[in-house]
DNA sequence: CCACTCACG
DNA sequence: ACGTACGTGAGTGGT
């Protein structure tokens, strides 16, 4: 017989999870009846991913049955203090449970009890009976259940997403056993369930007593070991609340339940009763489901749209279009539309829906002309990828208007899909599939028979249409179109012809260095090996870990997860102690050279001999380009062995020039003139050396010839750290300085600049506010964690809040100056091309006779692309290819 | 598919 | 007491 798989699920405290998960969209979540369905929905959603994870054959939801419980009789204050349940949840709760009732799954609760009373006897239950018991919940004090038949489920943020807690993690995360878990709590007290331990004690001291001594009784029984100290004193004193803190936190694991294991049988659901509350709450997304479990997997009629297949039998219907407005898709299969195969495309042009697989089409009049007259505007999923498909095609598009993928992104990037199917999810448009749903992945991707394909792509050209009014008015309440317009709409087109100029590289040139840095790896492998007396995979941590803290003895300085961590920062920090060290560290940048940028480039060079980059637009959180396939935004410059790959980097003709021209401390500009602060705003004024003016500042000095390379380099990293939310952990870390002194320069520093702490102020506060921050441009990013009460993800969120305006801004200014350049280049008709962008740099590909030119107008327009309170300096540099462009 | 490590701004 | 710098992508090993 199968094993029995038991599901135990914490009702009240998934749901609150469910809940705050989507606070923020509290309003966007009511039913037509004005209910608030944000916690059913995600309720649903963490439900069916912890199905889809356990594939239970049993489940019981537990509930508690109010605040009276045995604990409160034990100790009034049990759970006291806490603040009410929000009443939007409130009423979601019986809808919870209904819901449950329909799906087939057992929902109870017992007066007198909690939740996890009744979860801590069923799982006992059903170990007994020989199940293996899941149990999932948002609350740690379960964790004590884990055994090797008991699996602990801890919530985390994202949908779906837990932790799992055995007795092995249990050890790895508090050092004791799920048992000991309880004893640890005695002493620690719980300030959530609002009773105490004992005074002083808190995890890490609860945790190395309870491993020392077992149990708080047997703790209790050597207290006369214990040296005489505070501790001591306060453990004898609070004795007594240790031990009703020990009760309060011990599960009941023989609670009288009235629910038998049969009873949590998983049943069939019951699709009326669904249907209805479906519809009741709103829930598309789950009727579309629902439909398709109905069917086995298709959608009902009621979600398809008409279309026909477009053949040159028919193609003349499109002759003399009167359309101004059309829809279009060009379907490729692969991320890389620089390769990927054409597969279809489809064209809604009024009500008409045309779908075909026939690419050639597209290159047959009238559609050719269609797709390239300017006036004839076009709604498009990602303008970028749209325009380099069609030129692939000898077309060039014009007219390409408005992009579902960009506008989607700037109305809220949290989720940076860019799957058409997944952004209309967003927008509750359940009537198109995903392409995973439709094409699957790896190696099982296929396009599917014409049928389904068809649909798909009917269903893409439909949905980008249905969604535009909604998706222009998001913007338009964001006062995002002059973002969406002015900025991303344009460079889209810049990027696009960026990326199908492509950059030169010389293959030859990588394959001299790649045998160079064979011969050296080979020696240095040698040597290390011979130190370390055998041989071995010296790019596995996991070996080399084995190798350097158990066979040479060297000290472990940190752990990872699953090891000893062997990164920079450690081995740096060891040698001095064996020349072992070195070498591996000299191999490891060697190598890293050799594996990511001899080899990686080579694998990438196309038949034109050009790398063609993808720069993802909608990618990150903070309004920046990324750059895949290959990565040119991470080619070396620290080291002399990786500059040497910038060598390989050339213009398209041998005389011509690789010409770079990057921002000088954009950054720290864009900060000085959000925050206004006088006193950094004069040193960009003057021109004074930034990081050089804040070492006068912060150490009082009285002249520049005062500073010294240090006081340079400790105010540089300040610097630095500022615009990343600072902390004094981590810039003594940054600078191997005493938390101490990181703190007083800190100090210091707001001392000098005192707006620029104002500054920081105001973005949490206004992040806190508004639910998001902010750049110049209007460019948003939602911070829904400002609000956590969990320290470590509100003060992630805090910093965040500070540094996305300022990295955003600059993004939003280099963005600008490329759509600048690019106008300026197309105007005076020069040949140059511009070929990359690496943040706060532009580099371009410049016949000899345009140098002169380009000297003239790259800083000009890169300086003036925005007007901020300080001025903005480019620098330049240029070379026959990109190592001597500096 | 994840963890680790390391390349860039 | 907590346990951290901000934003990325790619190669490798190991499950």
């Amino acid at each position: 017989m199968a094993q029995k798989k038991l599901l135990l699920i914490d009702g009240n405290s998934v749901a609150f999870r469910a809940f705050y998960a989507l606070y923020r969209q509290l309003d966007r979540f009511t039913s037509p009846d004005g209910l608030h369905t944000n916690a059913i929905f995600t309720f649903k959603n963490m439900l069916d991913a912890i199905i889809k994870q356990v594939e239970p054959t049993n489940i019981l939801v537990a509930f508690d049955a109010g605040k009276v419980t045995f604990r409160t009789a034990m100790y009034k204050d049990y759970k006291g203090g806490r603040q009410k349940t929000p009443s939007e949840l409130l009423e979601q709760m019986p809808v919870i449970r209904e819901m449950l009732a329909d799906l087939g799954i057992k929902s109870y609760e017992l007066k007198n009890y909690e939740a996890d009373d009744i979860i801590g006897t069923l799982s006992k239950m059903g170990e007994d009976a020989g199940y293996k018991v899941d149990v999932v919940t948002g609350d740690r004090d379960l964790t004590q259940l884990a055994s090797d038949k008991t699996t602990v489920l801890i919530t985390k943020n994202g949908v779906g997403e837990t932790e799992a807690y055995t007795p092995e993690h249990m050890k790895e995360v508090n050092g004791v056993t799920p048992t000991e878990f309880i004893d640890m709590k005695a002493l620690m007290g719980d300030s959530s369930d609002n009773y105490p331990g004992v005074e002083g004690i808190g995890p890490k001291t609860a945790s190395s007593l309870i491993q020392k001594y077992g149990s708080v009784e047997n703790l209790y029984d050597h207290i006369d070991d214990l040296k005489k100290s505070k501790r001591k004193e306060r453990l004898i004193r609070d004795k007594d609340k240790a031990f009703l803190a020990k009760k309060l936190a011990t599960i009941d694991r023989e609670s009288p339940v009235e629910v038998t294991l049969e009873d949590t049988v998983k049943k069939e659901p019951d699709y009326e009763k669904l249907r209805d509350l479906y519809e009741r709450l709103g829930f598309k997304k789950f009727l579309v489901e629902l439909n398709q479990d109905v069917t086995g997997g298709e959608s009902t009629d009621a979600e398809n749209y008409d279309y026909v297949e477009l053949t040159t039998d028919n193609i003349a219907e499109l002759d003399n279009l009167e359309e101004k407005e059309i829809s279009f898709y060009l379907e490729m299969l692969g991320d890389n539309y620089h390769l990927a195969p054409f597969e279809g495309f489809s064209l809604k042009v009024g009500d008409q829906v045309y779908v075909s697989r026939d690419v050639a089409l597209l290159q047959e009049m009238p559609l050719k002309g269609i797709l390239e007259n300017k006036t004839i505007k076009k709604n498009v999923f990602d303008i970028k990828r749209t325009y380099v498909g069609l030129h692939r095609l000898d077309i060039t598009a014009g007219g390409l208007d408005y992009d579902m993928l960009l506008a989607s992104y700037l109305v809220n990037n949290e989720n940076n899909s860019n799957d058409l199917g997944e952004v209309a999810h967003l927008y509750d448009e359940y009537s198109v599939k995903t392409d995973l749903e439709v094409y699957g992945k790896g190696k099982k991707q296929a396009i599917p028979e014409d049928e389904e394909f068809f649909k798909h792509l009917a269903a893409k050209v439909c949905v980008i249409e249905k969604l535009k009014p909604e998706l222009l008015k998001l913007l338009k309440d964001h006062e995002q179109d002059d973002l969406y317009d002015e900025i991303e709409i344009p460079v889209a087109f810049v990027l696009a012809k960026m990326e199908i100029a492509g950059m030169k590289v010389e293959a030859g040139t990588l394959i001299q260095l790649q045998n160079e840095f064979a011969t050296r790896l080979t020696e240095l492998e040698n040597k290390i090996y011979q130190q370390a007396g055998e041989r071995f995979n010296l790019n596995s941590p996991k070996q080399l870990g084995h190798i350097l803290f158990e066979k040479l003895n060297l000290p472990p300085i940190k752990k990872t997860k699953t090891g000893y961590s062997t990164s920079v920062e450690v081995l740096d920090q060891l040698k001095t102690q064996s020349p072992i060290v070195s070498e591996i560290l000299d191999y490891r940048q060697i190598a890293k050279i050799q594996s990511t940028y001899v080899k990686g480039l080579l694998d990438v060079i196309q038949a034109d001999g050009r790398v063609h980059t993808r720069y993802l637009q909608t990618l990150t959180a903070t309004g920046r380009l990324s750059s895949v396939d290959p990565n040119l935004q991470n080619i070396p410059t620290k080291t002399e062995e990786g500059k040497q790959i910038r060598k390989a980097f050339v213009p398209s003709a041998p005389d011509g020039y690789i010409f770079s021209c990057d921002y000088s401390q954009v950054e720290l500009r864009v900060l000085a003139h959000v925050s206004g602060d006088s006193n950094m705003q004069e040193a960009f004024k003057t021109g004074y050396d930034i990081h050089a003016h804040t070492a006068m500042r912060i150490f009082h000095l009285e002249s520049p010839d005062e500073v010294t390379p240090l006081m340079r380099r400790h105010a540089k990293a300040v610097n630095f750290g500022i615009v990343y939310g600072i902390s004094d952990y981590g810039l003594s870390k940054n600078l191997g300085i005493s938390r101490k002194r990181a703190k007083e320069f800190i100090d210091s520093y707001f001392e000098q600049y005192p707006q620029i702490r104002e500054y920081m102020d105001k973005a949490v506060k206004e992040a806190r506010e508004k639910g998001y921050a902010e750049t110049i441009m209007h460019r948003r990013r939602y911070l829904p964690d400002i609000h956590s009460k969990n320290f470590n993800v509100r003060s992630f969120a805090e910093r965040t809040a500070i540094n996305s305006p300022i990295q955003g801004s600059a993004a939003d200014i280099i963005k600008i100056a490329m759509i600048n350049m690019q106008k300026k280049l197309e105007e005076l008709h020069l040949k140059t091309k511009m070929v990359l962008q690496v943040h706060d740099e532009l580099i371009f590909d410049v016949p000899k006779d345009e140098l002169e030119t380009m000297k003239k107008i790259v800083p000009e327009v890169m300086q003036s692309a925005v007007s901020l309170d300080v001025p903005l300096i480019a620098d330049s540099g240029w070379g026959h290819n990109w190592y001597d462009a500096k």
